[in-house]
DNA sequence: AGACTGACCTGAACGC
DNA sequence: TGCGTTCAGGTCAGTC
């Protein structure tokens, strides 16, 4: 599943490949893909005509394309803002070679060219669960997800604000990471690998904690999405931006998530898994002591 | 207002 | 074999 480090490395390889381009023209295959859509379909392929990519941006999960309007003229322009849900992949290519049946939108773009004639190029958005979603926000938005939190690799990120911030919070602490209003970019996976690493159990309430222990989790947190992202970063070529998810090249590094069953890799016990609303926590049930108001699973 | 739950979605894995 | 169930989980609308 992208979190913060896969969406990154999408972000750095669309950032090289497209940065400059201009959209030619855009066709969306799926409605679900632009839900939330004003206008709908129709208006983000228009909206998109024309369009130049000036950067490409992440805060947490979220990416988004800064776009000049046509001429480059008349301030601000729009943003395309993209999150790539459960499954979403973005594939940069040869125009016609993506025939995936979970293609939902794609778009032909010309590459800047100094001049010369561009090339053109295929953006396609591959997403099999359809949790996805592209939005072009109205012109002069500077910021379109101004409800998500700094991430814990933003260099403006600052971990005792933030620690202050949790410690307000009444909810469990792995409740109070994957909230993206309070920071961002943290799923499940290194939620939990963030909670071993700092021998936090998931269930003990944010409030409960100390600054110096929530500091260290935030930490904890930047470096195992840190590790992540130096060991995504190089997976894919010149001409092919992808994330498929999936820890893929990760999960060999991980050492509570996926993890039941198996020796945990500080004291040897195994790595349990509980149910914990609608998903599952893993950890290590030695490192990792449950507070004393948390009562084991029945089962 | 803050905390919390369920719905959304598809395919793989599993049980009978 | 085949059918039904469970699981994966990010986000947000809706509820309390």
């Amino acid at each position: 599943m992208p979190e913060l480090p896969e969406v990154e490395v999408v972000r750095r390889g669309l950032a090289e490949h497209i940065t400059g381009a201009t959209f030619v023209g855009t066709e969306v295959l799926h409605p679900r893909a632009v839900r939330g859509q004003e206008g709908g379909a129709a208006a983000l392929e228009a909206g998109l005509a024309d369009a130049r990519i000036v950067a490409v941006r992440r805060r947490g999960k979220y990416l988004w394309m800064e776009l000049e309007r046509p001429g480059g003229v008349g301030g601000p322009g729009r943003c395309l803002l993209i999150h790539l849900g459960m499954s979403g992949q973005m594939l940069l290519g040869e125009p016609g070679q993506v025939t995936s049946p979970h293609l939902r939108i794609r778009s032909l773009l010309v590459t800047d060219a100094d001049g010369d004639p561009g090339r053109e190029l295929e953006l396609s958005f591959v997403d099999q669960r359809t949790f996805g979603r592209w939005e072009l926000t109205v012109p002069g938005v500077t910021d379109p997800v101004p409800h998500i939190a700094l991430d814990p690799l933003d260099p403006a990120f600052d971990a005792g604000t933030t620690a202050r911030l949790i410690r307000r919070k009444r909810s469990e602490i792995k409740r109070v990471l994957l909230d993206q209003t309070v920071v961002s970019g943290i799923g499940n996976i290194y939620a939990d690998e963030a909670l071993w690493v700092a021998q936090v159990h998931p269930r003990k309430k944010a409030s409960a904690m100390r600054q110096g222990d929530v500091v260290d989790l935030l930490h904890a947190a930047a470096g195992v999405m840190t590790r992540a992202l130096a060991a995504g970063g190089t997976s894919f070529d010149d001409l092919y931006v992808n994330v498929n998810g999936a820890s893929g090249y990760f999960s060999r590094s991980l050492n509570a998530y996926g993890r039941e069953g198996e020796p945990c890799p500080r004291c040897g016990t195994a790595i349990v898994r509980e149910h914990w609303t609608n998903r599952s926590s893993h950890l290590c049930p030695e490192c990792q002591r449950p507070p004393r108001t948390v009562r084991p699973p029945l089962s």
